[in-house]
DNA sequence: CGTATTTTTGAACCCTGTCAACTATCGTGG
DNA sequence: CCACGATAGTTGACAGGGTTCAAAAATACG
């Protein structure tokens, strides 16, 4: 029995474009492992060793200066993939920030893998292609907003994917993937005036806090207006 | 007689995977053509008609916000490729800092004949993973460095970048390919906090500006401490 | 040589970082 | 079930780096 065939991810992941018999043959190099929160899967700087997919779980790609600063890069939910294909070292560490469910491959057998199957390829071109995009949106982000600019749009961010992953609408009311710190880092400010543009918000009535981690909006269309200047 | 024998990016850009049989082929979908400065080769939001190759000249990408800020995502030279294959719009806009040459293609004719050539959809899998690191790598300096860090890293990443180009080690005097304004836009900053971080790096006899776009290294060593916090 | 554009310099202000203390929440064990 | 400590989040005061606004200087261009 192929594992593949009850994957949660079976159709956001990069194994769709690929035929029964080929994704039997990934299977066969694949394996199904758990990372504890707080666990590496990959350190920036080494070898890049293994790619996968995120099954379920909560994972941030994570870059540090030669100061110790650090900085988040970007946050993996489950579909996403994860390493680096054809390149010896990893430019950045991936962290788990949940308990999650990853499934991998030793990079050179799929590299291997890879080169024979231009679907796959192909598939993962596009997929790196829209990241990038979207990574170039966060750099945006990060050159051109202030922080409460910074706070709404990650929410909205939020707000979006995780309503894709329980497949309603635009989901108003959500837990929020990531601590206070994991916010600052990936939006490029300190925790404090993380906290404080939720105060903010939380104040003016366009969100409500029930919980440590959960976040209501109570109002969209104020939090999106506060996505751009004044 | 075909263009590309003599293209001068030849071994830099993406059709150095392909046999000359193939290349003819692409060739004869290409075309060469002009950019001048200021000019726009892709509008952001508008549909991405073409895609090509960097010959001769600076452009960067650039997005705007609603607001009207706008920010500087990438500057492309000689040898990068530009504009976004199997997607239907363009997220940045590419404007030429300096007259230009490219070499482009319809998107739709790049797209297919990319389809059938796995060695061109590889090579632009490894460059795309490759521009994805590196403008991660932005990410960080746009999230966690102060004005003088990224300055210094601006004018040594050009240093790079210049020489390069010109086949030499690493060249201590080159011109900016970009204006004050240009690299404000880029490193996130103002161009009047540009300006004074290029005054105290001259006042510190670090650099020299013999002129409005040269620059020139005198003490590489100290450049480089710049870049990272005290 | 004069005008337009780019760059530099100056001064005041404001947002965000820093440091510190306080509060809430979670998990653990008595 | 509650007490306790540990962790996470909030709030406050203050300082500093960068922006903003304004004007001068330098350079390019006709």
């Amino acid at each position: 029995m192929n594992a593949c065939a009850q994957c949660s991810v079976r159709e956001q992941a990069i194994c769709h474009s690929l035929s029964a018999e080929k994704l039997d043959q990934l299977n066969r190099i694949g394996r199904r492992q758990t990372v504890k929160k707080g666990q590496a899967l990959l350190w920036q700087g080494d070898e890049a060793l293994l790619v996968g997919n995120v099954l379920e779980g909560t994972l941030k790609l994570s870059a540090s200066n030669a100061d110790g600063r650090d900085h988040t890069l970007g946050i993996m939910l489950a579909g996403d993939f994860i390493g680096r294909p054809f390149g010896d070292t990893s430019a950045h560490s991936v962290i788990a920030l949940t308990d999650a469910r990853v499934c991998t491959f030793s990079r050179s057998a799929f590299d291997a893998f890879a080169r024979e199957n231009p679907p796959l390829e192909h598939g993962l071109l596009e997929r790196t292609l829209t990241e990038l995009d979207r990574t170039r949106q966060w750099m945006m982000l990060l050159g051109r907003k202030n922080a409460i600019e910074r706070v709404a749009l990650f929410l909205i961010e939020m707000s979006k994917r995780s309503s894709k992953a329980d497949g309603s609408g635009a989901s108003l009311k959500f837990d929020l993937p990531v601590s206070r710190q994991d916010m600052a880092n990936l939006l490029g400010l300190t925790i404090e005036t993380v906290s404080r543009q939720i105060t903010r918000l939380r104040d003016d009535g366009i969100i409500a806090t029930p919980g440590r981690r959960a976040i209501v909006i109570l109002d969209y269309g104020a939090l999106e207006a506060c996505t751009a200047e004044s």
